[in-house]
DNA sequence: ATGAAAGCGCTAACAC
DNA sequence: GTGTTAGCGCTTTCAT
């Protein structure tokens, strides 16, 4: 029987010092490996430890530190294949830096998102990278960010919050180039399949509009681009509008492809609505690419099993979460060395998704029009 | 000029209070949500809160209950679907609790399911979920089970700790139905891409195996019993071992069929053995299924876009997370109020995996052995 | 090198 | 209903 002590809970550095017979100041120190300790009480206080089984208690410790080794990763849907890699990416190089991740799903809504947000704060993660659920995130993130807590966007821009460093892809150059492709090989009634068909006019009138855009809204302002550089004018028919899901995606295309028969070619800006597109087509008695080529989005690793493989935007997802670990290790690392980047500059990085030409393009068919 | 308090670092119940003219037990009983409190106090206090911007500490309140209100956990990879889709069960369940994830992902390295073992101790989760890297994770799950953790195992079993919750699939008894369906077709030369390869003499020797195996070896097993239940023998030259890479596989499987024509069908018992096979079959100039009937395992949704739609044996990816979640938001409820399940009495569960026929899958072609 | 004591931010007992 | 005080488990002065 052990005399001394709460009977039950993990044992503490008191009973553990008790058991040394040292001060709990000593048996901190070797077990915390600060400061200063003789050999002779390093072997007692560790012997001691080990036979009452003590395990830090990480709480206490980050209490006084202030500091939790742990970072914040608040995405809107785990499952998705996006995100799934692009946290694989963050936790490779969150666990190389010595850090934990506490993760938080969002599903697209807003209060889980604000909850999540007070969450990463009130349990005092160092600091939160996140993937916003819209352009109202930006009030629900400035309390950290006044707070001073160092955030990182991922994949989605926030123009009410310019200070804010973000990783994002080139998603309007990506998609330009894409459907350069496209009208390369003569095609010139090229749809697209997009959750923001919404902003189709706006984003015709702002021509230069693009990189401040959610990456739906970056890829449509890139495919509007690539058809006034080609001398097509755009047009909203052709703009199949979806919301996120691929049944969804599945039915729109359907319909678009029974509606208008001149249609030649097809842009995706998006895993799940390239999986709904490709369904859509295959089902339209339409060939690929023989009448209708198609461009998706994500080079997830069936666009290879399936025929005609595809042609598709690769992001480099995973190396997307990387980086945006990598800068937000750099920021915690400045506060407390002083170098690296200023904390009034933001780093604003832009990694390149890029065109992959497989078999799902070809020339267009003789015009119909 | 804010005169008193620390100068940084965000505002605690001290300052509120302060400001607020009242006790700091006042102040932490309206901000609590503890104890009594008068109409009046609330008023100033919450003004006061508001106007500093003050958020509770969790670490400290965590550090006096006992509690973090965090559940850990532990996969091995993250990107791959099956897990995220797990996790993401998980998280809407845990969500749903009120609790928070702390995520770790190891790779499949020892170490870092190691660390990440400890760190959740460290942390002090209030429970942990884990899809263990092999048998050697129970000697480090050990601290946790005797440290009285709620701890439970997703997905793979763990012999040495039959006192801990576990949530499987039916692994033997899918594959078995999955072969079943091949032998009924009239195959007879029937190869399986597994990871488990190794095992197949062991599994052979021990008919009964199955259910305490990892589900590599688990769905071997399955195989082989329904083998043998057909009276075939199983022939080891049939079983394709594959290191767990889609790449790898494809190699492995090409090599088979090249070798040996008689194999008129292939039973994958993995999502990335499945995309490798899949990949193998198509570049090997056999026609599936009229000369070989392939049945995929995880029912990706690439598996009705592929050409034949694949026969696949469907896991509930999510439902197994979020039933994980379940029983452990259960244990802890337990822990508290005294009902659910008793302490001493393991929980396990079987979730129920189904075979799904589509198109890759038909009789076998005349007898060519 | 070591110990005594203060304190991180909060909650819980116990008076009043 | 409110204030005072002790204390969660640890780190950190400051003496010694």
């Amino acid at each position: 029987m052990q005399s001394k002590g709460r009977a039950d809970g993990p044992p503490s550095i008191v009973e553990v010092a008790r058991a040394a017979g040292v001060s709990t100041a000593t048996a901190g120190r070797v077990l915390g490996g600060y400061g200063q300790s003789s050999a002779a009480s390093r072997v007692k206080v560790e012997e001691a430890a080990r036979r009452l089984g003590y395990r830090p208690n990480g709480l206490a410790r980050s209490l006084i530190h202030g500091s939790t080794q742990t970072i914040g990763v608040i995405v809107t849907d785990i499952g998705n294949s996006f995100f799934a890699q692009a946290v694989r990416g963050i936790a490779d190089v969150v666990r190389a830096g010595g850090f934990e991740m506490l993760l938080a799903n969002t599903d697209s809504d807003p209060d889980a998102e604000q909850r999540a947000i007070q969450v990463m704060w009130e349990k005092r993660a160092d600091g939160v990278i996140i993937a916003p659920e819209g352009p109202d995130s930006a009030e629900r993130l400035r309390t950290l960010v006044d707070g001073g807590l160092p955030v990182v966007l991922l994949d989605r821009p926030l123009t009410a919050l310019p200070q804010v460093d973000q990783v994002l892809v080139n998603n309007t150059a990506c998609a330009r180039s894409a459907v350069n492709h496209l009208t390369g090989l003569g095609h010139r009634r090229i749809a697209v399949v997009s959750e923001a068909s919404g902003d189709f006019s706006r984003l015709l009138a702002h021509p230069a509009a693009g990189d401040g855009e959610r990456p739906s809204a970056a890829r449509l302002a890139g495919y509007l681009s690539a058809l006034q550089r080609a001398g097509i004018r755009p047009d909203p028919d052709l703009a199949v509008h979806s919301p996120y899901d691929r049944a969804a995606a599945e039915r729109a295309t359907a319909r678009l492809l029974r509606r208008d028969p001149s249609v030649t070619a097809l842009f995706c800006t998006d895993n799940i609505l390239t999986s709904g597109a490709l369904a859509a087509v295959q089902r339209s008695g339409r060939a690929c690419p023989e009448d209708i080529s198609l461009v998706g989005f994500d080079d997830q690793d069936w666009t290879t099993l399936v025929r005609p493989q595809l042609t598709v935007v690769r992001q480099p997802h995973r190396e997307l979460g990387a980086a945006a670990a990598e800068q937000l290790l750099a920021r915690l690392h400045a506060r407390r060395t002083g170098d690296g980047p200023a904390d009034d500059e933001a780093v604003h990085l832009r990694l390149q998704a890029k065109l992959i030409r497989r078999a799902s393009t070809a020339p267009a068919p003789a015009n119909r029009t």
